[in-house]
DNA sequence: GGAGTTCCCTATTGAATAAGTAGGCATTTA
DNA sequence: TAAATGCCTACTTATTCAATAGGGAACTCC
């Protein structure tokens, strides 16, 4: 189960992109919009910001505006943010690689093998679609985003 | 991230799964081999009995076998022991729904749109490889185990 | 039949994480 | 310059993770 931070931070992403070109999204109208508690909204936004995700005005008429297009912020990025590495071992991430402790040897591990095979299968999603995708709903398949293009 | 507690049931199912056919391993003898903390993992095996996985015999020459062949024990069955729901999101758990609260509509969610995508992918690895596909090495591909073939 | 070995069960602990709460400072603009 | 907004840090409370601890129950083998 993801966290709810993540999942707060996904329904305010939306309703930012989904806002009209330019248009500021202010916290607490987000917050009331969706019932989610003021002030801890504020932290999620803010480690958008910080991740390059959104941008923001202060003051008044301020507010959240995308800093990127929403068709090239992933699913799975916005999720690392929240929840770390999406890999169900250590040793099978990618951008934190950790060897399991333990471990005699990577290469003969079934263990890594099958969670491997798992983990591919959903990155391959999650990787893939796009916050701009969803608003769109767009059908999964054809159309990557470029990094993924560029990754595989 | 899986827990510590998930990967040691792996890793002992798998040894217990190799063994000789009708030879008991002890929880001691698994323990060593894979410094496994050992009343840590008496629980683990306990949970893998309870479940009706495993069979266990007491006494001196005791120690635990398949109670099922390892054929028909996904990995998605024993996480699901130890983790609780898979599912990134209450409302996509078929075994343990539950409505996420203050969901406005959940035909229309998005958020459970793309995530249900990515768990779809990822479900159909873990409940159709088996701890005996693992340690056979079969590749991933068609031979799917009997439960499978019928809930699809 | 008793010693030794094994599994079985429950309770407790210490650290980390989740999910917020709280309070105030900084900046902008009407 | 006042009101509205974002920005930052600290704290709290509950839950989960990863063991540790201590003993009881059953079985085997001499």
């Amino acid at each position: 189960m993801i966290s709810n931070k993540a999942k707060y931070a996904f329904r305010a992403l939306l309703a930012i992109a989904a806002a009209p070109e330019g248009e500021a999204m202010t916290s607490s109208e987000i917050s009331r919009r969706y019932t989610i508690p003021h002030k801890f909204l504020e932290q999620i936004l803010l480690d958008l910001k910080k991740a390059g995700i959104l941008d923001s005005r202060r003051g008044k008429s301020g507010g959240y505006v995308m800093l990127r297009p929403a068709d090239t912020v992933s699913f799975g990025e916005v999720l690392r943010i929240f929840e770390g590495p999406l890999a169900p071992l250590p040793c099978l991430s990618r951008q934190s690689y950790r060897r399991c402790e333990d471990c005699v040897s990577e290469a003969n591990c079934e263990i890594r093998r099958e969670f491997g095979r798992s983990y591919d299968a959903s990155r391959q999603v999650l990787d893939a679609r796009t916050i701009g995708d969803a608003l769109a709903n767009t059908p999964f398949g054809t159309p990557l985003p470029l990094e993924v293009r560029r990754a595989g």
